[in-house]
DNA sequence: CGGCTGACAGAATTCAAAATGTGTCAGCCC
DNA sequence: GGGCTGACACATTTTGAATTCTGTCAGCCG
């Protein structure tokens, strides 16, 4: 039976759920075996080193929780509106992850804290995406901008604080919808043609 | 003579030295007392507590990191030219000291981590400097903008990355000045009159 | 053979006992 | 009297011995 072959996939899934149980800090490649019914040294027949193991978790929940995003970068509307939209997308999947479960939310900001690959990878995808949108902006001037991918960069970074976990504690504030709107409304006038 | 009284004054000094060399996790009222020469009782005949001690010091060193920032607020530049300045020197200032000293910059980020009041009352500072330099850009027809201190907060909480010690690691790079210019640019044309 | 086990060395983590720190206060000294 | 001391109760941190974990590998089993 499927079930019975020990995967990478299945791994992953043991790994989650033991950093869900026990935290980043207690969790254990021991734990993950237990939990598999293996000794842990299968576990190292999948994954070089325990790092290795929770970068793959990191990238899996990176994957999860990006997900939506594609589906905006090439939606219907037109770009400015896209690109807020994008924007508030971004935010609230993290927000809602991060105040529906505030502990598992903390375990991956530490997972994805130690996988500085992993998250330069994704920042590139997003840079792509903010990019495409950009661009579509500039092709039916609404947007006039020299450099479009300095220009993507910059409004990840302009919005770093609505979309890095490192600023979770303040997404609480019921404002933060409102001082998004805010930072959008300085950014989408600032790439529009004048 | 002077140096023989206890003043607040002198137990922050003492304070600072402590904190430099042994770190936030283990500075104690006691190594303060000692190297005062006094009683650690005596300390709290000034400070009603450990954490009132610590939040005094974030104080003093919030207040001397900007120190450079109202010469800039109150300059002759034409606004958009002292805005993109006064981020500027706010950045720079905070990077070359998070550079200078990685380890004492670490300590201070503790410190004004653990003192929220004192960061919050910081922060409304910058925003009524950003402020003034916002209006009188309006009041020059170079600036063109609804809400001035929502302009200005907005402004603030595009640039975190480039401000909050929390992303000081990414300050290292030797691309970080050309970012911020980046989003200045965004940021300046979205303010400007169409 | 290819994947899994279980024992192993060295590194990291736990846990409880001992030491140190925090905050208070009665009394001393200038 | 006003500020300082030093002893105290309670809380937190250190310490080091014992446990547990990581990563490897020779050998087993299907």
């Amino acid at each position: 039976m499927a079930d019975s072959t020990l995967t990478p996939e299945r791994i992953l899934e043991a790994a989650e759920e033991v950093l869900r149980r026990f935290g980043p800090a207690k969790a254990t490649v021991v734990d993950v075996a237990r939990a598999l019914g293996v000794s842990h040294g299968s576990v190292y027949r999948h994954f070089a080193s325990k790092t290795a193991l929770r970068e793959a978790v990191a990238d899996r929940w990176l994957d999860r929780v990006h997900a939506d995003l594609p589906a905006v970068t090439s939606g219907p509307a037109p770009a400015p509106e896209r690109l807020r939209s994008w924007l508030h997308t971004l935010h609230g999947t993290k927000r809602a992850t991060a105040l529906d479960d505030p502990e598992l939310f903390a375990t991956y900001i530490v997972l994805v804290g130690e996988a500085s690959t992993v998250i330069a990878a994704s920042l590139d995808g997003l840079v792509g995406q903010l990019s495409r949108i950009i661009a579509d902006g500039v092709a039916d001037g609404d947007f006039a901008v020299g450099d479009v991918p300095r220009a993507a960069r910059a409004v990840l970074h302009a919005t770093v604080r609505f979309h890095d976990p490192t600023h979770c504690a303040q997404w609480a504030d019921p404002d933060i919808e409102r001082q998004l709107d805010a930072v959008c409304d300085l950014l989408l006038d600032g790439l529009r043609p004048r």
